[in-house]
DNA sequence: CCTTTATATTCACAAAGACGAATGCAGTTT
DNA sequence: AAACTGCATTCGTCTTTGTGAATATAAAGG
């Protein structure tokens, strides 16, 4: 069990619209930053910024590919977590967006063109 | 559904020990402030500090009684949320505290003296 | 190697939060 | 109508957080 200390540090990352916005996303699939930034339409550090603080507080991981950097949620209390917060995932298929060049919304830039 | 701003808001009343050691106490049953006092050992103006806090973000409300204010949670969701923050809860029936001069403690003082 | 790309970190300042001390205020008792 | 009791509020100070701006770093590609 989690003191009472520990839980307002969890809860302090989480009193933040932007760092909700992000864990709401991860739960339907890992993202990277340049991906949030499209997504969230902000600046890149900002982004940065708050996922350090999500990061601190053992919310998320990360995972490196190359040049960018794959946030997911650190693990399943964490998702059930943003469950009983959200309610059940909504979408299954996680959007490809324009204007982001990551690899996942790459592909659907490639498949627009053909 | 609250958007991530609304949601923010209610995190932040959550993120403070103290207050989460309150709202912990108010899910086997309602208290008064001075109870909440010795139970927690802190000054009575602190507490009532961190009650405004949590009446602000509408996760407790209040009932008056003579010289006493009670204390308990909101409502149903709130106690849900805190379930599934801190597990079922422990103690069935209420700890009567000494040096406690609310009724309810009253009550052990005048029964350990029969 | 030099550049470019994707991400992270640092700095600075405004804004908000934490908390002790002091004070206000409503309801009760005498 | 004092005086007391239980609680709430205000104030001042210190610490923390939020966020823009600037800068750093690490991986890839030429």
């Amino acid at each position: 069990m989690s003191s009472y200390e520990e839980l307002a540090v969890r809860f302090k990352a989480l009193a933040h619209p932007v760092r909700l916005q992000i864990l709401d996303m991860l739960r339907s699939d890992e993202a990277c930053v340049c991906h949030m930034e499209t997504a969230l339409g902000k600046r890149q550090a900002y982004i940065s910024q708050q996922l350090m603080v999500l990061r601190e507080a053992g919310l998320v991981d990360t995972r490196k590919d190359g040049l960018q950097v794959f946030y997911c949620l650190a693990d399943d209390i964490t998702a059930t977590l943003l469950d009983a917060i959200f309610g059940p995932v909504e979408e299954e298929r996680p959007a490809r967006l324009e204007g982001c060049s990551c690899p996942r919304c790459a592909v659907s830039v490639l498949e627009s063109v053909s």
